[in-house]
RNA sequence: GCGCCUGUAGCUCAGUUGGAUAGAGCAACGGCUUUCUAAGCCGUGUGCCAGAGGUUCGAAUCCUCUCAGGCGCACCA
């Protein structure tokens, strides 16, 4: 348990003892208890916690706030805690100042706990299934799975450093009508490369990566699949190429940072008839039905404000009915306690139906939750540009990444909350000019490296370090960032929103470059010496291990 | 027409799930280096929190409506 938590347990404790001291003693009396609920004030005057207990209460005691507050903060036994002083403010707050031992402690755990400094244990005994990305794989990576990659990795490591078992997964989309409509063009760019009219399928990929297949393809196996009935040869261009794009896909999602430990197909959901149980179990609960020779699901009974197909009256089943079978897979074969998916905002409308579904199978749709990121808008000289692969326009996510480099990719990528709506301006991004902040933070941590070379030999063992000796207010904004490491990490999992901690750690470089500028690491002084490296190289430690879940390299040079 | 997301400083965005005087970065201006990396630091402004009602001790935050932008509303995924 961190040092936060111990604090915020003993206050909580030290209030619900003094309420009920309060009620006993006769100064009012209550019928239902208040929260016990703490909060950071913004105002450093305020204290380092406060809380809204005393204005809960006015209603059920018939006491005014400030009264109530006076008689808590009377009865509250604060000797041998870490509570300094309690002050009544405002309309009624209490306020609770702390020694500043506390933050001296903060300090010890990051020397002790190292690069495990932030972990926790919240979810130990749990699994996390993280699914992200998804992409057709028609087609090499774009942008716009730049963001969703981002997300969903970081998102990954965010729960795992809370104590889930994590697996990344990635949901191979090789079935159905995008497979279909590959086939097509494969075999038309297929012909017409070997001299035949063919006209091209008007919704057909028309990216070059089609053509580069085919060429290659021809290079291999010559022309001798021109003969075959066109639904054969079909199936031997999208089994060619599709091999070909997947080793792609991962080669460049490795090249991203991103490892994945599943890769799930589709397809396989047919072969082993999972799709067919699936079927079978929604028609026995009564939530599937035949009409127009189609088979749909009743998910207007779960609130859907109309029903779903599952299975087309050309006999194909949906994407939908395959994501079902999917999750089922997921939540009752594999018994994941937790499913996550994160999905474009054109996708939002299937949350709901997916949810549905799933309740229908008895499973507790609460443990499905999706990640709705906004669009990626790529702007261009100032213009908006849409992407789209089948006008083959889109910018590849190597591209981008031999440009920008990884580690800024990842970090712009994660700097905004998933629900923004984010312009990605390419000339800014290729600038790689300050305006980039994961320099400022990697710069930070560069600093101190070069400080911590320079002062090994420096170090005297003899002198013990005194870290009450850090007591500049730029040593104790710093102190306190570093105390709140854990913190973001519980709240980037429980909102699942990972821009959290790329946000902590440029403010963490922001603390730790205003105490760089304010306090000298080397003076004469050695156990304040000693007191301040033990302090920077705490900083390294968290920048590191935050830049860790970021997938962001910290260099120890720049 | 219906649903979801968004609307906060000139620009890009935070805002601890309802708290106290609404904050950062960029951009603008002015300062800081005989000493550990100036890719840095310090200082100076700007707000009808889209708008109107409501809920209560208290609203950028919750509810209703309006306006604006994005995305959906297929036997596509």
């Amino acid at each position: 348990m961190y040092i936060r938590e111990k604090i915020e347990e003993q206050i909580k404790q030290i209030m619900a003892d003094a309420l009920n001291k309060s009620v006993a003693g006769g100064a009012f009396s209550i019928e239902t208890m208040p929260d016990l609920f703490l909060e950071m004030p913004r105002e450093k005057e305020h204290g380092e916690y406060s809380t809204n207990m005393a204005m809960q209460l006015p209603k059920q005691t018939r006491k005014s706030p400030r009264y109530i507050a006076e008689a808590l903060v009377e009865n509250m036994e604060t000797e041998g805690s870490y509570i300094d002083t309690v002050e009544i403010a405002g309309p009624g707050f209490i306020n609770f100042k702390l020694k500043k031992i506390w933050q001296y402690s903060a300090l010890e755990e990051i020397s002790a706990l190292k690069e495990n400094y932030g972990r926790s244990t919240k979810n130990t005994g749990k699994t996390f299934n993280m699914e992200f990305i998804s992409a057709n794989p028609t087609g090499p990576m774009h942008m716009g799975n730049a963001r969703g990659g981002a997300i969903g990795d970081i998102l990954a490591s965010v729960a795992n450093w809370t104590g889930y078992e994590v697996t990344r997964e990635f949901y191979i989309n090789d079935a159905g009508n995008q497979i279909v409509k590959f086939g097509d063009s494969l075999d038309a760019r297929y012909r017409q490369l070997l001299g035949e009219e063919v006209l091209f399928p008007a919704d057909g990929y028309q990216g070059d990566d089609i053509t580069e297949h085919m060429k290659d393809f021809i290079a291999l196996e010559g022309d001798q699949h021109l003969a075959l009935e066109s639904h054969a040869r079909k199936e031997i261009l999208v089994e060619y190429a599709l091999e070909k794009n997947l080793t792609q896909i991962k080669k460049d999602l490795e090249t991203y940072g991103i490892h994945y430990d599943v890769w799930f197909s589709e397809q396989s959901l047919y072969d082993s008839g999972a799709i067919e149980s699936t079927i079978e179990l929604l028609k026995k609960g009564g939530f599937a039905y035949e009409q127009d020779g189609a088979l749909w699901f009743k998910a207007t009974s779960f609130g859907s404000d109309k029903d779903d197909v599952l299975i087309r009256a050309n006999g194909l089943p949906t994407y939908f009915m395959a994501d079902i079978a999917y999750h089922m897979d997921k939540f009752i074969n594999r018994g994941f306690d937790r499913c996550i998916n994160v999905w474009g905002a054109d996708h939002h409308g299937h949350i709901a139906r997916l949810k549905g579904a799933l309740t229908a199978v008895e499973i507790n749709p609460n443990q499905f939750e999706v990640v709705i990121m906004q669009l990626v808008r790529l702007l261009r000289n100032g213009e908006v540009a849409r992407m789209s692969k089948r006008q083959g326009k889109a910018i590849a996510l190597t591209d981008l990444i031999d440009e920008v480099g990884v580690d800024a990719t990842r970090f712009f990528f994660n700097l905004r909350s998933p629900d923004s709506h984010f312009d990605f301006d390419l000339a800014l991004a290729i600038e790689q000019s300050s305006d980039n902040p994961v320099f400022y933070v990697q710069y930070a941590h560069a600093r101190i490296c070069s400080i911590i070379r320079q002062m090994a030999e420096e170090v005297n063992d003899e002198v013990p370090m005194d870290l009450t000796r850090l007591i500049e207010k730029e040593e104790f904004h710093l102190l306190e960032t570093l105390s709140l490491f854990p913190n973001e990490i519980l709240l980037a999992e429980e909102r699942l929103d990972p821009s959290r901690i790329t946000r902590y750690t440029i403010e963490l470089a922001s603390a730790f470059h205003s105490f760089y500028n304010a306090c000298h690491v080397r003076v004469e002084d050695f156990p304040l010496m000693n007191a301040r490296v033990a302090l920077i190289e705490a900083t390294q430690q968290v920048i590191q291990n935050a830049l860790g879940i970021l997938g962001v390299t910290a260099p120890e040079r720049m």
